[in-house]
DNA sequence: GCGAAATATTTCCAGTGTAAATATTGGGCA
DNA sequence: TGCCCAATATTTACACTGGAAATATTTCGC
């Protein structure tokens, strides 16, 4: 239903009160993508809101959803862009497979620890939809980059694919385990009770040195 | 300042429609942290908020705030709660030290599947106040367990603290990474693509086999 | 038994996500 | 070219949240 006519002119809705924005914002997906992300990472996801970005970027606090529908399209959507560029950090190039793996690991955990709330957004599955097409592809793309280095370290002999899947899912599980442990806070209690000055790469270098995956 | 006198009398606030219950509960602290702990088992840790949990208990919402302080001071408890529960299902006894962390590993990771939400929250630093005391104990002392278990596995040779240290964060490590990557669906695939019926508790079992922590 | 401390309620406020109605604009098609 | 429709953005409204502050009730130490 219409609403009366008004009286003289609609009142131009004294928005643009400095300057004359478009009403059309143009680029409001990736800048809003822009500001969640920058938000994600200073202040942490419990700060990431719908109207926390649309306040950055300048809009109206419900112009999000026409691109994202919801919260957890905004969320699932910038998680597809941090597994991407996780994905590209973990493409370490190198001869020895051995020494690739180790590489990967070191990799796994520096992405980590320089995106600490992304990396964490990417493994809240609660908050995500891993139905979604662009975060669905994303996570499978890194899953195989993840399980492609590991297969390449040829056993010494023929095993059975469950043997497989475990050597695998070793490789992340440790790695991964690390990483939550890391940001967590967990490790630092074992940091500082180690003499001198022990960085978490160092103690991460020694897990992986002490750590051999396979029989 | 005051109210202004009533008429007649303050109207009996019309509380207590059917059953008159006590103005004080008696057993709030207790009661709130078991209806904080259903609700989290059943409807996770975003249903988990102040108001549900007094609605269940039959109390105002602000009245936790006498015992928890805040909604973290709540999580807190409930967590210290969980790590005391936790600790006590770690320990298993056993002869041969080798038996028993592969025990202990089996029943880590059988603790986050038998209560994921609540292993999910005692993982969620940032909603957890880590310096209250009962939690910090109750963290500690898990720490502990877990380190003790790996220790008493003797090394071959005498290590360095380092040395040490990383095979007990390894072996934290890789447990806390499969529960934490089971919990996220993150090895769905992996199980799904074994032939035959596989369920995660084989491929902990075979993950726990192919690694080896030592030298 | 009485006053202070503990416990619980009421009221209020600033946030939040989301739905629905409305407004504006650009692009496809006559 | 002009016009209508779909895409995009705003406004408004609502039900929820945590928490502060004032108030009410009860228990407990003395």
């Amino acid at each position: 239903m219409r609403r009366p006519a008004p009286r003289v002119k609609p009142a131009p809705t004294l928005r643009a009160k400095t300057e004359a924005r478009p009403y059309h914002h143009g680029e409001l997906k990736s800048a809003v993508l822009d500001a969640a992300e920058t938000i994600l990472e200073m202040e942490g996801v419990d700060a990431l809101t719908l109207r926390a970005v649309a306040r950055m970027v300048g809009v109206s606090h419900t112009a999000p959803k026409n691109h994202f529908g919801d919260l957890q399209g905004l969320l699932s959507e910038l998680a597809a862009v941090g597994y991407r560029r996780f994905g590209a950090a973990l493409d370490s190039k190198g001869a020895d497979p051995r020494q690739r793996m180790k590489a990967m690991g070191l990799a796994y955990v520096a992405f980590a620890r320089a995106h600490p709330n992304l990396f964490l957004l990417m493994y809240r599955g609660d908050r995500l939809d891993v139905n979604l097409p662009s975060l669905r592809d994303a996570i499978e793309a890194t899953r195989q980059s993840l399980r492609n280095a590991t297969t390449s370290v040829a056993p010494d002999v023929p095993l059975a694919p469950l043997q497989l899947a475990a050597r695998a899912t070793a490789s992340w599980a440790l790695v991964h385990g690390f990483a939550m442990l890391l940001l967590d806070g967990r490790l630092r209690h074992t940091l500082a009770s180690l003499p001198g000055e022990v960085d978490a790469n160092t103690l991460l270098e020694a897990v992986l040195d002490a750590t051999r995956v396979n029989d």
